[in-house]
DNA sequence: CAATGTTTACGTCTTC
DNA sequence: GAAGACGTAAACATTG
C-alpha cells in the first residue's frame, strides 16, 4: 500500500475516506478550519487521483461536511467576506477514527441535541424531514437564529448551540476553536459574549442574551490535544500499522481522550487510556484570544513528530490556549 | 451564474 | 444477516 505524502500514491486512490482528508486538510490549516475551496486545494495538492472527477468526489465530500456533525460551519466574519463559511473540526472529534488511523471509523461522531427542543426546529442538521423545499433556514421566522439575519448562523451553528447547555466543559475549549459561535448559549461559562462580538467586529443585538453569537474561533485548541497525542505516542499507543502516517489522527490531533472528560461519549469499545495529560488552566480569556486575529503558537508535536508530518507538513502553529468549552456532543452509532 | 450548502436515496463494503 | 460507515448521484436552496 502506498504511503502517505510521497509520490507512491501516484493516480491511486487514498484509502482515506472523505472525512479523513477533510480532517486532514482542516487540520494541516493554522487556523484548523478552511473554506471550501481550499480543502479541495489540500487534497489535491496531495492526491493527484482527486485532481480528475472533480465534480463527482467535491460533491461527496461537501456531502459530508454537511452530513457528519464532525465538521462545523463557522460563519466569515464581516470583515473577511468571502464565498462559503469555514470548516473546522469539531472539538470532540478525536474518538472518531479506530486507534487514531484515519482510515474507517469506529464510530460517527454525532452531537447530542436531544433535550434542546427549543432549538428543535433550528437545526437542520438532524433534522430530517428538511428535505429540499423544507429547509427551515435562518432566516426563517422560526428559525431561531432568525433575529440576527444579517450574520445568521448557519444550521451547524444551530446544531452546536443546541448540543452545547450541558454545562460540561471540554479542555480544548469550544470557544476558541468553532464553537464560540455557535454558544452564546454557553453563557454558563459567562463570558460576556455582546462584548466578545464586539470586539471581533460583529454588531451585537440588543437579545443576544443566550443565543448563538458570532466570535472567531482562531485560537488553536491543538496545544494540549498534541500533548496528549505525544503522550500517546510515548505510552506505545498503536496507531495504524499499515498507515501510520496517518495514523495520527484527527484522535490525536484534536482530541484526548483523557480530557474528554464526560463528553456522553458512547463508546463502542474501550479505547486504549492514555496517560494522563497536564490539565489546563480552567481560566477563560476568551475576549483576549478573541480579539487577536489567528494567534499562531505552537506547531502541534503531534503532527511534527510523526510521519503523518511528511504530508501535513504542520507549517503553522495552532493557536493559543484553550478554554472551557460545554460544547455537549457525544459519539454514538447513528 | 457558479460556488457553496443541505438533504435524500441507494449501493457497496466492513464489522459485529 | 443486520447495522453502520462510506461513496456516489441528484435535486434543490442559498449566496456572492
Amino acid at each position: 500500500m502506498p504511503r502517505p505524502g510521497k509520490s507512491s500514491y501516484s493516480d491511486q486512490k487514498p484509502p482515506y475516506s472523505y472525512i479523513s482528508l477533510t480532517a486532514m486538510a482542516i487540520q494541516h490549516s493554522a487556523e484548523k478550519m478552511l473554506p471550501l475551496s481550499d480543502i479541495y486545494k489540500f487534497i489535491m495538492e496531495r492526491f493527484p487521483y482527486y485532481r480528475e472527477h472533480t465534480q463527482r468526489w467535491q460533491n461527496s465530500l461537501r456531502h459530508n461536511l454537511s452530513f457528519n456533525d464532525c465538521f462545523i460551519k463557522i460563519p466569515r466574519r464581516p470583515d473577511q467576506p468571502g464565498k462559503g463559511s469555514f470548516w473546522a473540526l469539531h472539538p470532540d472529534c478525536g474518538d472518531m477514527f479506530e486507534n487514531g488511523s484515519f482510515l474507517r471509523r469506529r464510530k460517527r461522531f454525532k452531537v447530542l441535541r436531544a433535550e434542546h427542543t427549543h432549538l428543535h426546529a433550528g437545526s437542520t442538521k438532524g433534522a430530517p424531514g428538511a428535505g429540499p423545499g423544507g429547509h427551515l433556514h435562518p432566516h426563517h421566522p422560526h428559525h431561531p437564529l432568525s433575529q440576527f439575519p444579517p450574520y445568521g448562523l448557519g444550521s451547524a451553528a444551530a446544531a452546536a448551540a443546541a448540543a452545547s447547555t450541558s454545562g460540561f466543559k471540554h479542555p480544548f475549549a469550544i470557544e476558541n476553536i468553532i464553537g464560540r459561535d455557535y454558544k452564546g448559549v454557553l453563557q454558563a461559562g459567562g463570558l460576556p459574549l455582546a462584548s466578545v462580538m464586539h470586539h471581533l467586529g460583529y454588531p451585537v443585538p440588543g437579545q443576544l442574551g443566550n443565543v448563538v453569537s458570532s466570535v472567531w474561533p482562531h485560537v488553536g485548541v491543538m496545544d494540549s490535544v498534541a500533548a496528549a497525542a505525544a503522550a500517546a505516542a510515548a505510552a506505545g499507543v498503536p496507531v495504524g500499522p499499515e498507515y501510520g502516517a496517518f495514523g495520527v489522527p484527527v484522535k490525536a490531533l484534536c482530541h484526548s481522550a483523557s480530557q474528554s472528560l464526560p463528553a456522553v461519549p458512547v463508546p463502542i469499545k474501550p479505547t486504549p487510556s492514555l496517560p494522563p495529560v497536564a490539565p489546563l488552566p480552567p481560566t477563560l480569556t476568551v475576549p483576549a484570544a478573541a480579539q487577536q486575529p489567528p494567534a499562531p503558537s505552537t506547531v502541534c508535536p503531534a503532527a511534527a513528530a510523526s510521519p503523518a508530518a511528511s504530508l501535513l507538513e504542520p507549517t503553522a502553529p495552532s493557536a493559543a490556549e484553550s478554554k472551557g468549552s460545554s460544547l455537549h456532543s457525544v459519539l454514538v452509532h447513528s
